[in-house]
DNA sequence: GTCTATAGGTGGATAGAC
DNA sequence: GTCTATCCACCTATAGAC
């Protein structure tokens, strides 16, 4: 099975430059981009904002790695996915997974927080942010096109549009259900969507707890 | 037809004040709450930040208005669409419309942009967005509920999680669409979720331009 | 690689003249 | 109600010692 996904272009990871993008992460999945400081990532690993500049010149160049390691974590997990023979609906389930373990941790998907801040974010981020998508669409892509072909999956519309759909609903889903507090709103939604396309039993729905 | 909605309870908005929450409205749309400042609002009304304290005393205030403001509007939007006797699937193509005329000015829905920064906001901010939700909730369960009974919408679940539903995804779709610069992406979106309702006949929808 | 120190800018907010 | 002037906290970023 071929790699596809995310050349590493960018020198490795040193350990201190991985623990700052730990922290930066969460706390732009919480805050966003414009959210939080140097003084605040400083602030919790017990080191001056002046060593950060060390490893990461300028937040922009920060924020661009960030979405960079995201992209290719997600990437790596859809390869997982991939790497079992599964029917389309169980991926289907399993990627919807990844948002929940994303969510249960009371974060946003960090690029769904981007998306909202994407005109005030410098173009570098803003063109990773475009990639993440595009992998996420043309992934989604061929699961819901293998599944409509198989007939274990119905929707009416060409398979991007559905990815698309799919993308803008997880991410929806995510955005209201944390603030709310309430990850179940998500869950529930995504059954909803799964359910749609017929990649869940009607007697699996009602197993979610009310 | 009772007023269920928005009792204006703080004053009447002066001139200046409804100016000032124009520009800002704009800011905070397109650039989120923590993406603008009293220094941007002043520059483009042409005055000093130290005149919109007088108006506003603190940031804070100015974004609970903001809400309040929106909220309002949208209320009497929904109320409007209920004041003509309309088929169900015809209010949720309304509903879906006013989101479309949102980002049709460049703009993300205020709320759905707020939700993003939910945990850097305000307390009084965070309680006036969950009013904003509650009250689209609350409309569209009523809408799918009546449409549901009357056979012209069809959907398997309690009312209300699908109204949470269509809610997270109009808000989904439209962020990526609009980190995309792209308004079609969302209306192909709503295209799919009303089609799903069987808000939308088959041959209305092939009409939308590919 | 991490520190101290600091530059240069912008944030929200206030006092007081007009 | 709007202005000038100013405060102080915080921001990103850099220089240079260790």
């Amino acid at each position: 099975m071929k790699k596809t996904l995310s050349p590493p272009r960018t020198a490795p990871l040193t350990a201190a430059a991985t623990a700052i993008l730990d922290v930066a992460e969460q706390l732009a999945q919480t805050r966003g981009y414009n959210g939080f400081s140097y003084a605040d990532i400083a602030a919790q690993l017990g080191v001056t904002k002046a060593s950060l500049h060390y490893h990461f010149p300028s937040k922009a160049e920060l924020g661009r790695a960030l979405i960079e390691r995201y992209r290719g974590l997600f990437a790596t997990a859809l390869e997982a996915i991939d790497a079992h023979t599964l029917e389309p609906q169980e991926k289907l389930r399993q990627y919807v997974g990844l948002y929940e373990s994303v969510l249960s941790n009371e974060r946003m998907c960090l690029c769904g927080m981007l998306a909202a801040e994407h005109s005030t974010l410098p173009p570098p981020m803003q063109e990773e942010l475009k990639l993440f998508f595009d992998a996420n669409e043309r992934w989604l892509t061929t699961v819901l096109d293998k599944g409509l072909r198989a007939g274990v999956l119905r929707f009416m519309e060409p398979a991007q549009e559905r990815a698309r759909v799919l993308i803008g609903t997880l991410e929806g889903a995510m955005l209201v259900a944390r603030s709310y507090g309430n990850p179940q709103r998500f869950q529930r939604a995504a059954a909803c969507v799964l359910a749609d396309l017929g990649a869940l039993h009607a007697s699996r729905r009602r197993t979610k707890k009310a």
